[in-house]
DNA sequence: GTCCATGCAAACGATTTGCATGCGT
DNA sequence: ACGCATGCAAATCGTTTGCATGGAC
């Protein structure tokens, strides 16, 4: 079971209920935009605002308890932080799945698609850190 | 030499000098915004608009001349189209660099990193394409 | 000469902000 | 009880659209 409540509270962040919501929320559907999280919010709790949701999101990403998935040509979605792993992002429905590969190379990437019956059609690898200009 | 003049005709679009400057200033550049390359084209065609950099940048990235690059916490960046590689993505300039590597592995990157003097924070994976539901 | 592309201004939609109130601690 | 978080409405910002004019072919 999970105990989102003291992982907030681990953050130094309140741990309310709409915070509580958006983390169960992906953890349920493991990836998500801003709009569908105020959708599925919206049911449960009517009173939630979307303004909430979006000042909420901005916080758990600097508090680095959820991570950015920005995607071309479509929204940013939001995922829960874990360890590292390959998304296989769908150009058409924009949906997001999770898969692990030991060695990435063309080939394991290739037989990867092929499990899942993705149609393959490019492959983004981006390293996010601080440049050797900004250091220091 | 770069004859971006043919890479137009050849994807169906006008050589326009507006849609050159745009090519010119991503191989000069590398990797830009929408505002950067608004800016830089400014100085030299004054009378440019940015509604006209928006859409040619939307449909130089429909016909597969350029790429997006979307970036976590920050706006996307564009890049001609080339060859499989890697971008190292500062968080704190926003800058973009291009790194091959052969073979993806933790180890690998880490070296690469190391050989750039660069910060490695985290590493996102996507693969683009359209997955099993969206077929047929 | 034709048709696509440009530039401008207006429209639109997504995101942020300010502030009074509510709630977690 | 204190101070952060919420919800609302207004403001802001990025992006798109419509249309008359210009330019590539």
């Amino acid at each position: 079971m999970n105990n989102y409540h003291e992982l907030l509270k681990s953050s130094g962040l309140k741990a309310t209920i709409q915070r509580l919501g958006i983390l169960e929320e992906l953890q349920k559907s493991g990836h998500c935009s801003i709009d569908d999280i105020y959708t599925t919010l919206k049911e449960k709790y009517p009173s939630i605002s979307l303004a909430t949701v979006y000042k909420n999101i901005q916080t758990l990403v600097e508090k680095r308890v959820i991570i950015e998935v920005p995607i071309s040509g479509a929204k940013s979605k939001y995922e829960l932080k874990k360890q590292d792993h390959i998304h296989l992002i769908c150009q058409v429905c924009n949906s997001v799945e999770d898969e692990s590969v030991e060695v990435v190379t063309q080939e394991n990437l290739m037989l990867l698609a092929q499990k899942d019956s993705f149609i393959l059609s490019r492959s983004q690898i981006n390293l996010y850190g601080v440049c050797r200009n900004c250091q220091g």
